[in-house]
DNA sequence: TTTAAAGTTGCATATAATGCAACTGTTTTT
DNA sequence: AAAAACAGTTGCATTATATGCAACTTTAAA
């Protein structure tokens, strides 16, 4: 089934930030005859999984594919279930509120439900955002084992968002380290100026973090008073979610009986 | 380029209402033999397009399908063009609003932006939703040129949603006649009890229609006393857009010289 | 007008997809 | 609990299908 998968692998370039691709551009990325991306693109086309542009004659993702891709809410089971849940924190909260997982290395909000502040393009769903920088990164890296954690920050370069962004690799450590134990992320101004998050773990079916719930918040509506409540609700909605993906336990928050009850604000320090 | 073709074909299995579909069931939907959708199924989830159930080994819609399915807005001018736009309508209006396209012989929301009243799941981002219910199905259907229009009226049934739904062809006829010359349409409860919507049509570079655009509004918020200046301000924003996509002219609202300035109302009999 | 670049198509060749049937694993029936 | 039925995957020879080169067409630049 090797045709199928060099077309599948031409179809992932237009995952990238690219609006539009030529067919040379594609052919040089992928390492391929243009004659065979050009045949390959054309059946895409045919099916509406790309769109060309009658002038320039570049190539943009088609409907079909943004339909499919709109059918991965319902049918994982995950983002069903997490819908209202979300709904039900914006209207408590007042905060736009996200769902986020792992996607190579960047994170991917598979939901968002947006308050009534404004907030900036980059926190609708489908966006993709560094680990480092967020902190649904942050409570998703803290999901991974040490081992896994380390072979990322290994390799990786923890480039400054915005001045507040942590690109010390040892201060990114610790906090990784406290959000195991405290189950929260806080970070302020990290990946955008002016906008806080926070954000807790949503457990699976052995108990590994599957997705991370979270607020993000505009500085000037965050009452810093309301830290412990707005941490107590997260933990409180994503022990519910958790449970419905199968997850035995949650282990944060007041309502169970296991550890660290309430020291979660000392999590993330700004 | 066969084997992209039919692999493509089982894929566009998922952009229906199922859930999930088993090895068994696509393959008697395609009429093909196990193995080979045994075989193509397995590399489209190598790939991340689609994803396997551990227990039930059923199929779903993958998060690289996701992935590139949420850069269709990004990469499709009209809709990057248009979320300003929808942004804006919900700040001046308060309610929620749309942008819609065909879609096979269902309309598909492209684009949608929640006000503070709180709407039913149908009219989020990727739903599908039957042409003769919607005020948004109504305006596209208007924008077909009557031979278009014959044709799809023809050989479709007006199945009832609601009470309200319109069931006779002549009606229904007469409603899309009114809608063609008027630029709007107005329906009240016809897809969902209680829901009142209001569409006009956007315009392409050889001025037909490209898109709906359009307010969801709960009867309750919906002030009749409202109604033409909801519909002039959609026009208004409508007209931006279409020139902002290449049409030459807006032939509705207040703004343009052209026909039909004020008997907008008169578009949709409720 | 000439030249260059991008994109598509024809064709012989070889590679990769095919379907059958056998095999494994899981669920249902008796 | 054993047997049967069902769902899913894999081995293999056979053939259809994808492949790359080069020629060709079309669009853009000089």
């Amino acid at each position: 089934m090797k045709t199928l998968d060099t077309a599948l692998k031409l179809l992932k370039l237009f995952e990238t930030e690219e609006q539009t691709l030529s067919v040379t551009e594609i052919a040089e990325a992928a390492a391929l005859p243009k004659s065979k991306v050009s045949r390959l693109l054309a059946d895409f086309r045919a099916n509406g999984f790309l769109e060309q542009d009658e002038q320039t004659r570049r190539y943009r993702v088609g409907l079909a594919a943004f339909e499919l891709g709109s059918n991965y809410i319902k049918s994982q089971p995950l983002a069903h279930a997490a819908l209202p849940v979300l709904r039900q924190i914006v209207d408590r909260t007042g905060h736009s509120t996200t769902l986020s997982v792992m996607r190579g290395d960047l994170i991917l909000h598979i939901l968002a439900v947006e308050g009534p502040h404004y907030i900036d393009g980059r926190w609708r769903v489908g966006n993709r955002l560094p680990f480092h920088a967020t902190s649904a990164g942050k409570v998703l890296l803290a999901g991974l084992m040490p081992a896994g954690f380390e072979a990322f920050v290994a390799n990786r370069r923890l480039d400054p968002i915005t001045p507040s962004t942590v690109t010390d690799p040892e201060v990114f450590r610790r906090q990784i380290e406290e959000t195991r134990s405290s189950g929260v992320s806080l970070t302020r101004g990290e990946s955008a100026p002016g906008l806080s998050a926070i954000a807790v773990p949503v457990l699976g079916r052995s108990n590994d973090t599957v997705a991370a719930l979270g607020l993000i918040i505009p500085d000037r509506f965050f009452a810093e008073e309301e830290t412990d409540s707005l941490i107590a609700l997260l933990h409180e909605e994503a022990r519910t979610l958790s449970i419905k993906c199968g997850a035995a336990d949650y282990p944060f928050g007041s309502a169970s009986a296991s550890h660290t009850p309430a020291l979660a604000r000392s999590a993330a320090p700004v």
